[in-house]
DNA sequence: CTGTTAGCGCGTTCAA
DNA sequence: TTGAACGCGCTAACAG
């Protein structure tokens, strides 16, 4: 019984098949520049491979060039709603740039971040994306290092690591503009947890945006909340049963809107026509169980993953990118929670 | 200028570094099973490596071992909203399962399929994945048999393939179980095109678990749709219309429940409380601009992707898995579309 | 412009 | 048990 062990084709084989060496068919397969090769030898390269079955062996080509053509990306794959959509931005630009996206999910216990850099390490990667589940100001991993490396929806302390974040104020301005586009002028926010970037930003282009068009925010009107249902049911009751309760209400994020719903629903006004909600983050799961819709600020994942790599390929192929702290738009979604404002 | 070039540290330098072998070295860090390696020396090899900073090298490893550890997924991921559910169960999987898992976008575009799974080949990957954007017999490139291959959402009309695919039947059930629960006697149905097993299953399921209530489903009861809003409308405005007009319509999918909320809303009946509506596919994006929220049939993308992965490992392994056509539950996504029969 | 030669880092057989 | 030697498939100097 001989055994003719189907063993796959080599360049070996198609410089055989094609009566040349082996240098001439990794010239002529990965057309290098600057070397002129006969078009009759090429074509009887290219022809043997295809007749043959050629396929170029990726893991030997990475052994021999030392670059694997990968890029990495931990994020919290499992536990995070919105990891779905780094990567879906990521993986598709990395196929248009030519390259393989591995993925490993952090699931952010310090330790298996670490462990998971590791495994794309092993990988020789070229690149690597750290994304988070919130926008946030992160330790890096010490292994993280070794690579080109860009932060998604976070930033190092340093400032050191080029970073894609999304302009939370962008995003602030974006609801008060709605709000405005109705004709509300008493108008409230609930925050965040001080602080955080998402605090902060988004409060600043909400104020500003305000101010702009000569609307006061007065500081009985900006209530702090930590992000909670619960948290934005107390702000906005505590806005609602005030002196002079505002005709909408801008929440800092989607959970807290949901809590607002409450507080409104309880005293029986009516959204979007006595009163109207923005939110912020746009959570599908979310804002799907909230009656009616809710109009919120997305944040731009997809387009935050694409440009993580966009920006890992400018460094690996040297280009030196200055810019390197972008922050993308947070546009709003329109649902049916804004309504005009009726004083 | 005697630069140091940082080489990275491989296994003849922990070998060296142990005062060992490379063998030794190798047999330690695999830790292969039926070889006696002295206690002492084996510390000295892990200390030296982890001294050294060594990391092993996935490439040289897969070269030499021709494993490579990897898994390929072939998915419509930019155009369709599925693909990243599906993504994200196979990615989890895999990485359980020790391996990492090769995106490649198809976009249904056959030649781009093939090209897709013709790189995932270079990378020499160990199983492929092929998912399809709806349930459906596929014509599966020929390169996609050179590697163990699994089929998702979809089928080859041979049946020689693996597959993973929605119980459709499991949810046409669970969509009369919960319109029954209601205490509905007088449903309808908007078929979507017939022949694909969607349309099959999903009447054949709902019938079926009516009729073991002792239901009716009349052939006047069930209309023929085509996928679309607009058929949606229609069947649902010639259900309403007609001398026996339903309590409850089990909608083929989620557009066609868009369409039928249109009529509906048109013939100024209220959801649910006159008419009750049930969908199939739960479209976030639908189901989220819809009101009332409608109550549909979710698909088991995340567990369809996480089965694949599975059935994969197995293949690979060696444990010829007979059951290779696998069908998982549709579970009811309740949402605010169906309510109390009135008749 | 083409062929020769030497690695890339690791797995694995075969002797010792 | 350990070490020497070969091969995996390809890239890249360096000659010719």
């Amino acid at each position: 019984m001989e055994s003719t062990r189907e063993r796959p084709v080599t360049m070996a084989d198609v410089a055989r098949a094609a009566g040349v060496s082996r240098t001439t068919v990794s010239f002529v397969l990965n057309d290098r520049s600057g070397v002129n090769i006969p078009g009759t030898t090429r074509e009887r390269i290219l022809h043997a491979a295809e007749g043959l079955g050629y396929r170029r062996n990726a893991a030997a080509q990475a052994l021999a060039s030392q670059r694997s053509g990968l890029f990495g990306l931990v994020t919290e794959i499992v536990t995070s709603p919105f990891a779905a959509d780094v990567i879906k931005g990521a993986q598709w630009r990395s196929w248009e740039d030519n390259r393989f996206l591995l993925i490993a999910p952090s699931e952010n216990e310090q330790m298996m971040e670490a462990a998971a850099i590791e495994k794309l390490l092993e990988q020789r990667i070229e690149g690597l994306i750290i994304a988070a589940s919130w926008h946030q100001a992160i330790e890096v991993p010490e292994n993280a290092h070794q690579v080109p490396c860009v932060l998604v929806h976070c930033f190092d302390e340093s400032g050191r690591l080029p970073s894609v974040v999304p302009d939370e104020e962008s995003g602030g301005r974006a609801a008060a503009q709605e709000l405005l586009a109705y004709g509300h002028r008493e108008v409230a926010h609930i925050t965040l947890p001080p602080g955080i970037p998402a605090q902060v930003g988004r409060l600043r282009g909400f104020g500003a945006e305000l101010s702009a068009a000569d609307v006061a925010l007065p500081d009985q009107r900006i209530v702090a909340g930590d992000g909670t249902a619960e948290s934005g049911y107390h702000g906005a009751a505590e806005l609602l049963d005030g002196p002079n309760p505002p005709t909408a209400i801008f929440c800092g994020n989607d959970r807290m809107a949901m809590g607002a719903y409450d507080a409104i629903k309880e005293r029986g006004l009516r959204i979007p026509h006595e009163i109207s909600v923005v939110g912020f983050d746009d959570q599908q799961a979310l804002a799907d169980s909230l009656r009616p819709g809710l109009t919120t600020v997305a944040l731009p994942f997809e387009e935050m993953g694409a440009a993580g790599v966009r920006k890992l390929t400018a460094m690996t192929t040297g280009s030196r990118d200055t810019s390197s702290h972008l922050a993308l738009d947070c546009p709003l979604h329109r649902r049916s929670s804004v309504g005009f404002a009726l004083r």
